[in-house]
DNA sequence: ATGATTAGTTAGCAGAACTAACTAGTATGG
DNA sequence: CCATACTAGTTAGTTCTGCTAACTAATCAT
């Protein structure tokens, strides 16, 4: 025969042609999601630096796992409608640290909602056994990722 | 208490945002692994192509959930690089077919590995539990996704 | 003090998706 | 049988996200 049956990597190949799938459909609903006003990675980048406090735009970016370019433009935009304020940090004048303004913080919290109302209402959908599996599959989600 | 502990639809909140994180994240990570040469909506058309036949333009857009000017545009181009022909119905002549070339055929044989390279490796990377849970789960992000 | 490193920015590219508005072809009701 | 309505697909323009390469400005280290 010329191929064989490698069971186990064909079921690997199966379950990984499926997860790639789902996995761009998803984030497309995702992105269509209406956010208030926000982008995804306005929204995003939001509850990021509420977690972390008042992040310089470098930490900001490995944390959201960006490239730093990409920061800068998306704190740019989030300056100019006033979610977030840099400052320039007085002892290393090279790092600007961001931080939320009053209005951001008001935005977070009227966005946290809706950010994910689209998931909680299908995952409200399953059965209880499901919705345990649920919390395994971000874990599993969240280990493909991980330490790469 | 202000907050009541209605710790049901907390978790569902909280599993919800994890996972929508991690979709975003991991949809970034698949689309920068390399095709050889095909964008990631290419490689999912020709796919898509070679399961229903010849497709028309809309019945393809539908199935892969864009819209049909999206769709316009992915075959456009794969009309340019000859993977995929046109053909104009002959009984409605607004309706045209879509279908894979002979290249097409071949660059999606060549292309279906390396697709899921990465996700098969991180796969491979789990303990055989893991492993053996892996595809109930992305049975369970697919039921997340259906019937819209 | 000069050279190397670090933080962030600017500029330019590309992909993926959308909507709105259009063309062209087909079907239909008066 | 023809004017109107509907359908399939296209064109045009916008938005968002992400990248790399090359730059400036600031700091550190020898």
């Amino acid at each position: 025969m010329a191929t064989a049956p490698t069971s186990s990597s064909d079921e690997e190949f199966d379950t990984a042609a499926r997860l790639r799938t789902a996995v761009t459909r998803l984030h497309r609903r995702l992105r269509q999601q209406s956010l208030g006003g926000l982008s995804p990675g306005q929204a995003s980048t939001l509850a990021m630096i509420a977690r972390l406090g008042a992040p310089t735009l470098g930490a900001l970016a490995k944390a959201e796992q960006i490239q730093p370019p990409s920061m800068t433009r998306l704190i740019a935009g989030m300056e100019e409608t006033g979610l977030v304020s840099r400052a320039v940090e007085e002892q290393d004048r090279r790092i600007s640290r961001v931080s939320l303004t009053t209005k951001g913080r008001r935005e977070l919290e009227r966005v946290r909602t809706m950010k994910t109302a689209y998931l909680v209402e299908r995952l409200s959908g399953l059965s209880l056994a499901e919705k345990s599996k649920a919390l395994e599959l971000v874990e599993l989600l969240e280990r493909i990722e991980e330490d790469q």
